[in-house]
DNA sequence: GCACATTGCATACGGAGCGTATGTGAGCTG
DNA sequence: CAGCTCACATACGCTCCGTATGCAATGTGC
């Protein structure tokens, strides 16, 4: 009865922890400046444990990124769900992003340091959860008539990108509160570009 | 007779030859990746100079995007220029922006190191001329009722974004040649959403 | 024009961090 | 229970950044 724990348990238990640790520290420090030591001894292992299990600095990166992407795809799909016109429901998505991407975390880690340190986010490893739920929803609409017939992947590249620049925008600004609804109308304004008249 | 050179002259020849360098590194191997070792030592000086002309490695990048950002805005006020039509001539900005940072230096500089070291755009310390230009020109065409009466900062900021956004995502692409004119087009689609009906 | 102050840059030093190579002890296996 | 496995720890070397100090050439006051 001694193995309370297995070891693929533990195993699992650490790479959560070590991820868990990453988000806090990448945000707070950024990835350039975040200490593996300090962030690895935080959750009472050391850096051989990380070297182990994610190859390298970039490669905890990557784990974290996948993680918050897909937490991100999945609540922009709920605030899309709950939206019964096509159109909107890709506009409530889009502003699930920009209003997600406010949080700090998010804009440092997945915004900033995420594209300069993985390469764009089109061929990210994790494979963007997030922009794949977009594309989804455009090459929907396109096939519906509703959007004109543009390209799927530029378009949805465009509207998700365009939604994440305004949230870096706003999160950069004097006053977010005041510059958010602005940024959330104007993005509005300019996807309706793809509605078919 | 002998100063051929005078000494502020020398200076500001270190200077544009550092940053010359830099544009190269930072380029080739990313700002991490740079070495200022190495850098410094392929135009003869050592890191010495560099410090005492830039303040730290930030500081070379700040200088090195103050003056992509300059050249860039430069050649996009000349693209739009030489089109009539004041719509079409925001448009061609754009078209510019999107065809130069197909350049790797610039997106791997200007797009992707740049946010990520020196933070958001908006308050780089060289106040970036590419923002500023297509706010200006944003600026003008509401105050003409050519665009819909949106809030000028958020507007322009999201088409120079959507530029921006649309080269990375044509540089990244397996086939750029063919990518370039999709995304083009598509990001023409969207800022229609802009113009006043 | 000469002594002196200035300063742009080089040299020297210390510290931190990453990646790898190697060790080890707790768990799985037969 | 004996031996193997492997997740993780330990130890090492290397690179690199930033600062403190030194120096020599340029510019300046008299």
């Amino acid at each position: 009865m001694m193995p309370r724990k297995s070891r693929a348990e533990t195993m699992e238990a650490n790479r959560q922890k070590l991820i868990s640790a990453a988000r806090e520290a990448f945000a707070t420090a950024g990835f350039a400046s975040a200490s593996m030591d300090e962030l690895t001894a935080s959750v009472g292992l050391t850096r051989g444990a990380l070297y182990h299990g994610f190859g390298d600095k970039k490669g905890l990166l990557a784990a974290v990124i996948a993680q918050v992407d897909g937490e991100m795809a999945t609540r922009a799909k709920e605030a899309g769900a709950q939206v019964n016109d096509p159109w909107e429901s890709l506009l409530a998505e889009a502003t699930a992003y920009i209003e997600m991407a406010l949080d700090p975390q998010i804009r440092r880690i997945v915004l900033l340091d995420g594209p300069a340190i993985l390469g764009d986010p089109s061929q990210w490893p994790s494979q963007n959860a997030c922009l794949a739920t977009t594309e989804q929803a455009v090459a929907d609409l396109v096939a519906r008539g509703v959007m004109k017939p543009v390209d799927v992947e530029a378009a949805s590249r465009l509207l998700s990108g365009a939604a994440f620049d305004a949230a870096l925008w706003v999160g950069a600004s004097d006053a977010p509160d005041i510059a958010l609804p602005k940024a959330v109308h104007a993005y509005r304004t300019m996807a309706e570009g793809f509605l078919a008249k």
